[in-house]
DNA sequence: GCCAACGTTGGC
DNA sequence: GCCAACGTTGGC
């Protein structure tokens, strides 16, 4: 099983949404690399940080799982979409997505700030400088070390 | 295939 | 709302 975090808007899509809805397709990811971290990299089962941008306090608010293997994302084929994209055909889609689904929050946020601050998680993505990636792996070291954050 | 211009992300 | 960092596009 593998480890990811995954970022959200929580104006757009928030983990109290997530939770309300249970299972959600994770539509409009337009960049090629988080694609391939869908199509290519996540099983159903995996466990995914869901993570919260653009916001008073950016951090990790909980954890959800992949719900489905990767299939095609609606949302490129459809012209009143914001997602829409001209140049993906059915034959070929261009946006892959997965299935994500709530498992639990947590009982409080892991701020950004925090995970800066931890010499343990240096190493982490998420915590580079300039790091723009929406759907990224985490390894199970800095997952065990962010659940423990939660606790403290 | 280079790179300037442009668009987007996301912290602050 | 600003802007740094980065990805994508398109002219050449």
């Amino acid at each position: 099983m593998k480890y990811w975090l995954m970022k959200s808007e929580p104006d757009a899509f928030s983990i109290d949404d997530l939770e309300r809805k249970g299972v959600e397709p994770w539509d409009g990811v337009r960049n090629y690399q988080a694609r391939n971290f869908m199509r290519d990299g996540m099983k159903p089962g995996d466990k995914i940080f869901f993570y919260h941008s653009n916001t008073d306090v950016p951090g990790i608010v909980g954890i959800a799982t992949v719900a489905s293997p990767a299939y095609p994302d609606e949302s490129q084929f459809n012209p009143k979409s914001k997602y829409y994209d001209e140049k993906s055909k059915r034959e070929e889609p261009r946006w892959m997505l997965v299935d994500v689904k709530f498992e639990r929050k947590f009982k409080r946020t892991v701020s950004l700030d925090e995970m800066k601050a931890r010499e343990e998680l240096a190493d982490m993505p998420l915590v580079r400088k300039g790091n723009r990636l929406s759907v990224m792996p985490v390894a199970k070291h800095d997952w065990d070390i962010i659940l423990k954050l939660e606790k403290a």
